[in-house]
DNA sequence: CAGAGTTGCTGAAAGGTTTCAAGAAGATTG
DNA sequence: CAATCTTCTTGAAACCTTTCAGCAACTCTG
């Protein structure tokens, strides 16, 4: 498929200019089957997605009829006062009818309801949360919304929140401290029920300031050691055990550790695992190479394997041990396409078992965590702790599982 | 890995129950190591990941000295008014300070800032945006957050919102209409400065009273034909005829179409392109067999794969187009274990070419779409949206690529 | 040095809801 | 039928900020 324009436009660049007719030529057949619209060919893009070039963006206004109403309506919703009015009733009785229905006589309450429904009344949860005092949600700030596990995690989470009544807000640091540090600013402003969160450092002094002042805090998938808040994780230096336990067993000596930065409590801990794994089988700790990332995605992943496809057979570990399955999954993804055989040149064992790790080009080995359960129990704790008025502080650690597939076993 | 404890207790029940030392029994040598604590072993639990279990859950109490003192801080975070007359200024001033700091002496402001820094000093968010009645967030309703291809497009929005000041909110409806529906109402009563959503069904009744209202909405990976708001998409219909084409060509004629269900307007539209490549090509509609989903997961595509397994070999079709990739990868998974060979015996065609599809099993031919860039542009429309006075709703659509890989040429 | 600008600060009002003591109306009891 | 209870409803205060007109104290200008 050619690409015509090599990147898309800025459409809001584009406003009001736009033809709603099909004036321009149409790119492709195809391509101007539903979309009879101009397509939009600028000069060399921004370096927007650079691999890849998105042609023929077609912008085009709105349909509908009436062109001239519009910016209106918004202005002044119709607040509590008003509904009262229009029941005929007081400010005090709507807010019965919103909070304690039973309360208030089935008559006036059909009364205030039918008013809400045809103001179109849309309480105001600014003011309701100032001056009831608490918020109804609770946040998740996750380390890396784009991997799987974090996403089951959050569904954990919601699920217990939502059988809880409250609603979930996910944030996604996407491993950058700056925007963990913002995002935990606005939460506190914001003055959640609580806030779970998978941190990106060890360092809590952010977090423990943050329940000092009274917002709740879960740490989930690390094991905090204060007192300031409540930690669910799974043993991290276990699993990196069992990885390299398995992978001695079956032979191998030379093993590459493959995770960064070195920041991150998982990354740190899933290693020292590892190492102990050497220690105890008394194999020297030169035994494992660590190649360290920048971060824990696919793309860091491809580029380990070629770091590592590019060392001469003889120095070349038999083995990776990857802090995540993303890492894995590019590790494999790149030693593959370099042509080396997996598990024969070099088994990889992943770790999260994340839904693709099975379905990866060669079944991936990997330690399993229990992912919803870990988010549930979190949110469970959070739960706990801001109803219950002798909630204790809790560490829970969940105990991982190998999973073993053919990226190391080889035998399918 | 034996288990030990059929399933984790629920760690809220034990609380308070748990001891601080090592009481219990250790469950195994290695689980032992790094948890000393007792592993609360329950009977059958209650459903929960019932593939498998997570054995020897520890719970302990979370570490640190002073265990009397709890339970307080909290209470009476420090206004703006405390600040103010611990900086012995008035309250106007503290405002200034935090709104407009230009207009404040730098000596004064200083005050106020040290003031605010000892009392711990957090800005009430309720308040100020009761008062300034504008919300400095905007949201992104998701339709799964389990799918890279929508945290892809998150990344994008939130890479735009930040460039702009704004933070993101990310929900997840999960493909339920309920789920979604609360999260509407909720962040209407937030006020959020606007919502980027991508709607589970075609039906924007809701939306267009969300936006008549006052509340901007643009639907991301839709195109909506209303002047209501506006929207991003892709060509799914021609993206329904790339992948449909191009099996033809490969010489495939009985297609098997999987994806559902059919209230998503995305399997709707791709599935439309498909019988519309069909038509083109002069077969019968007939000749396109439709598996339905009951929703767009990794697992459903596994159990397509089964249905389209079991079916004997010559009422078998030779291709599938799944509605996504994630269908595809568990189409692919299911076949491939059932000892199908892909793509001789079936070839497969994903949407949206996700990072997972290329490292698939047999790495997946797909879709692509410009899923940041989807993302990118639909934060800055609603941007435009409500900022811009005279700001026109558009419909802005992109063309999706084919990306071929083995799963339909083979040829690696 | 009077007048005109500036600069920096103040104080009160406002924003939409919830809460709660107290009142009104109706039902029950002796 | 008077007294006591119940059941509903009311009105004002409070929640914490922001906004804005106005004021005081300076600094220029001619």
């Amino acid at each position: 498929m050619a690409a015509e324009a090599p990147d898309a436009a800025d459409p809001t660049s584009t406003t009001g200019s736009s033809s709603t007719a099909d004036t321009g030529r149409s790119s492709r057949s195809a391509a101007a089957a539903s979309a009879p619209s101009r397509s939009s060919s600028t000069g060399p893009g921004s370096g927007r997605s650079p691999s890849t070039t998105f042609p023929a963006e077609s912008v085009r206004k709105a349909g509908g009829r009436e062109p001239g109403r519009r910016r209106k309506a918004n202005q002044h919703a119709a607040g509590v006062k008003a509904v009262a009015a229009a029941a005929g009733v007081s400010l005090g009785t709507v807010s019965n009818v919103l909070n304690r229905p039973e309360v208030v006589s089935p008559v006036t309450r059909a009364k205030v309801e039918a008013a809400m429904a045809s103001l179109g009344f849309v309480r105001n949860e600014s003011a309701r949360q100032l001056r009831a005092g608490s918020s109804r949600i609770l946040a998740y700030l996750m380390l890396d919304a784009g991997n799987p596990f974090f996403t089951d995690v959050a569904k954990g989470v919601e699920d217990a929140a939502r059988a809880a009544g409250l609603s979930v807000f996910l944030c996604n640091s996407n491993e950058d401290a700056d925007r963990e540090a913002d995002y935990l600013d606005l939460l506190e402003q914001q003055r959640v029920q609580g806030v779970l969160i998978t941190p990106i450092d060890q360092n809590s002094s952010r977090l423990r300031k943050l329940s000092a002042r009274g917002t709740p805090v879960v740490v989930v998938d690390r094991a905090i050691d204060d007192n300031e808040h409540c930690s669910v994780a799974v043993n991290d230096i276990l699993g990196g055990e069992l990885a390299i336990a398995h992978l001695l067993e079956l032979g191998h000596d030379r093993i590459a550790y493959v995770g960064g930065p070195n920041t991150i409590g998982q990354v740190i801990d899933r290693r020292d695992g590892a190492r102990r794994a050497l220690r105890k089988a008394g194999k020297p700790p030169e035994n494992l190479i660590e190649l360290t990332t920048g971060a824990l995605t696919v793309a860091e992943g491809r580029g380990a394997g070629q770091r590592l496809a590019g060392l001469p057979a003889s120095r070349r570990p038999t083995a990776a041990f990857c802090a995540n399955d993303l890492l894995a999954l590019g590790l494999l993804q790149q030693c593959v396409s370099l042509g080396l055989r997996v598990p024969e040149d070099l088994a990889i064992v992943g770790y999260d078992d994340i839904e693709f790790a099975a379905a990866a080009a060669v079944p991936l080995t990997s330690v399993r965590q229990p992912r919803q359960l870990l988010g549930r129990t979190a949110a469970e704790l959070l739960l706990d702790e801001s109803s219950n008025p002798d909630h204790e502080h809790q560490r829970v650690t969940f105990t991982p599982e190998l999973v073993v597939r053919t990226s190391t076993r080889g035998t399918s």
